[in-house]
DNA sequence: TAGTTGTTTCTGTAAATACTGAAATGATCG
DNA sequence: CGATCATTTCAGTATTTACAGAAACAACTA
């Protein structure tokens, strides 16, 4: 009954925020994201405060099903977790405080389908076969690729512990 | 005059090679290249003979102009490379021998924009503005990635020098 | 239980993208 | 300079995708 939020008004933002924010937008829209979840990961990165719903609507002039989309997103890939409050039904969302290390974590994860569709095909090739060799390095690469992957998110986290 | 070529045939694959090449595909795809580029890649990976358009066509099953494009898009990516034979003038493709480390390079080329715009959006700030920390957070982060993109793959290419 | 509010799902539409076949361009050869 | 052949560009079509608004659903509250 506390929270009487008579419209809920969007964020204000400067007009550098605003541009940050498209400009996420665009960048991550390069990556196959949808602009509207890409701006609202800039938006997230640009405030603090745990956002609800209504109010990135509002703030990003989309619709709440949009918002309602993209926003599950990002929370399944870990750049957005959401919040709630004691006696508020809403749901607030912000920032993920691991958002960097998840992206790179799901980039590890995303090897694994590669290097099992090398390992398969190696299998059924001779090894004199002309292009064993090269899918054998393919293989090899992946492998390097994913090893690093993991000892860099380590070199990170020990370096930014989580408070 | 030599080559008479009479009408370009399709490359011969086994079964695993064509669903190797199918898995490829949609693999990319799911990274935003198109299908028809993915396949080629894919293609690639599986043989080793230089390919002309035509055959890329044939084997594939898709039109000149699709392979056209497609090419040009892997070829500007570095991932594959064009092939020319003294006299004769059609251009052949193969995979370009650093395919591998050209995605890597690319990816880490891709972060300078996010640089930039942490640090642009950092300079309009206050450094006690609520969002300045992850907003630093963020530029440290980029910054760590692309240092350690550049060290992984001088580690690869010492272990793997081009012969 | 009825009413209120927050959230998701559904349905249709607009926009973007991939792809093809045909036309245009370019390059090489006689 | 034609003629031939490889490649690219163009124009149209089909498919996919993002998005909005409305309806459905869910959770709480009086």
């Amino acid at each position: 009954m506390e929270s009487f939020d008579p419209q809920a008004e969007p964020v204000a933002l400067s007009a550098e925020q605003s541009r940050f924010i498209e400009q996420i937008g665009v960048y991550y829209e390069n990556f196959g994201i949808p602009r509207i979840g890409g701006r609202m990961f800039g938006l997230f990165l640009v405030t603090t405060n745990p956002l609800s719903a209504e109010e990135l609507a509002q703030t990003l002039k989309a619709s709440r099903s949009s918002i309602s989309t993209n926003v599950r997103g990002l929370v399944a890939n870990g750049w957005v977790e959401k919040v709630t409050i004691a006696g508020d039904r809403t749901e607030y969302f912000r920032l993920a405080p691991a958002a960097w290390e998840q992206v790179m974590e799901r980039r590890r994860q995303s090897l694994t389908p590669l290097r099992n569709m090398a390992e398969q095909i190696l299998e059924t090739l001779p090894k004199d076969h002309p292009a064993y060799g090269q899918l054998e390095h393919m293989a090899t690469w992946v492998t390097f690729l994913a090893q690093h992957y993991t000892d860099l998110l380590e070199v990170w986290k020990a370096q930014h512990p989580r408070r």
